[in-house]
DNA sequence: GTATTTTGTGTCAAATATACTCAAATTATT
DNA sequence: AATAATTTGAGTATATTTGACACAAAATAC
């Protein structure tokens, strides 16, 4: 194979968190190297030649920020040619999404620094690092509303107020969809893929206290492999 | 930079075309050269260094089957270190679909011969494009039932019957999921994506002449970037 | 001229979504 | 200690959408 080809691949992660204080949080990384020196970017870099693209994301992220991933899955890839000022790099991207607990991080060789921002106050980002967060973004919202991903971002155990507040950040966020509480909890409910635990939990301040849910995977698998999965909520004009 | 990585980046396309009589085909080469020599495959090849990815896709399939492409969408990326015998070799897949007027084809260079193959009447592929092929065909399976793609495989002028059997051709392939004609006529109308045209066209057999329509994008479009688009079907259990 | 085929249109019951109402279990207030 | 405020849990009524089907209209086939 007599291919003469200077094109470089890497690959980047879009890493979602959630916390009820601070709503939605990209994981970002301060470059240590040029080009795009000291500024912010997505954590991400090169594929090794016998490493699979999702080796390749989980080692990066590893690496660069110390943090194991809930939820993997690929993006999109960029190819515009000069997308890197330096020579041609193709990305394949990838989002996650990752439970509150794993909020501890450490920066490391490439990195000079790691950290979480809020998603509504972010910095100016290295590369074409803002259209690949933004195509996440709007990705992680559509895919929320036919898709129970969003247990991702929320502890085993949660208050069913968490899961809409979360919803509500993310979907409702700009837009004025608010969620009523009734109906989405009958959605989920009838729809089988929240359980019930004996548990309640007090609240912070005045109030009933809060039942706990859990996702119920095993009936949320069952029903997506038959085929019988219903969207989250309407598709409505 | 001093990256020394091997890697080699390649796009594959699969080209889905249609009509009435043959049902949905895909489009696939004969490869002239090792690997897999002779064998059937998705049209596809190396990058270059100085062009983008879709660049690639199109300069591929014009030089390989002569067809020039409706509707092009980035599908995923293949990377497992493996997928290529001789080298590692990435490639980023798309899927294409083409009105019935282009069937006219013509091997060329890397390719010995193209084809159409029925979907169902598939022969072995090279590589892993079986899985990419499934996976573009779930892939467009699913987005029918919520964006109106299904009219790039037809001509511009067709009937409703024309349009409801493409439907059940793809959607409703070995599922028993049959649409009602009825009911699937006032779905589009009311969202207004079809518009009906003054002309009607005689059967071919006996029976009252076909109301011609057309696919209407600005409405479309201006429904989808207002978000107020709605799905084509509904997602009931 | 009558049957057959295919399209266009309308109706109606069942299922679902949406908007509320109200009771229950707590803490906060006076 | 009583009452207000807060938050959850559960229910009910109405509007909307879906799904099933009936039937007239416009042509050809017999």
């Amino acid at each position: 194979m007599a291919i003469e080809q200077h094109i470089l691949l890497a690959v980047d992660a879009l890493v979602l968190g959630y916390t009820p204080d601070s709503g939605l949080s990209a994981l970002l990384i301060k470059r240590r190297y040029s080009p795009f020196e000291k500024m912010w970017a997505l954590p991400g870099g090169f594929v090794k030649d016998d490493e699979s693209l999702e080796d390749a994301v989980s080692r990066e992220l590893e690496e660069e920020t110390g943090v194991k991933i809930e939820y993997l899955e690929q993006l999109y890839s960029f190819g515009k040619p000069d997308r890197d000022p330096r020579r041609r790099v193709v990305s394949v991207s990838y989002y996650a999404l990752v439970k509150p607990d794993i909020y501890q991080l450490h920066a490391t060789t490439d990195a000079e620094d790691v950290g979480w921002f809020d998603i509504n106050k972010l910095p100016e980002l290295a590369f074409d690092h803002r259209h690949i967060l933004e195509m996440g973004l709007d990705r992680v919202r559509n895919k929320m509303t036919y898709e129970p991903i969003g247990f991702n971002l929320l502890d085993e155990k949660f208050a069913f107020a968490d899961l809409l507040k979360l919803y509500e950040a993310i979907i409702g966020d700009n837009k004025k969809l608010i969620i009523d509480r009734a109906n989405f909890k009958k959605k989920l409910k009838s729809l089988g893929i929240i359980e019930e635990l004996p548990e309640s939990r007090k609240q912070p301040g005045s109030g009933r206290p809060a039942r706990l849910y859990r996702f119920n995977r095993e009936q949320y698998f069952e029903k997506k492999n038959r085929g019988v999965f219903e969207m989250l909520f309407p598709h409505r004009s």
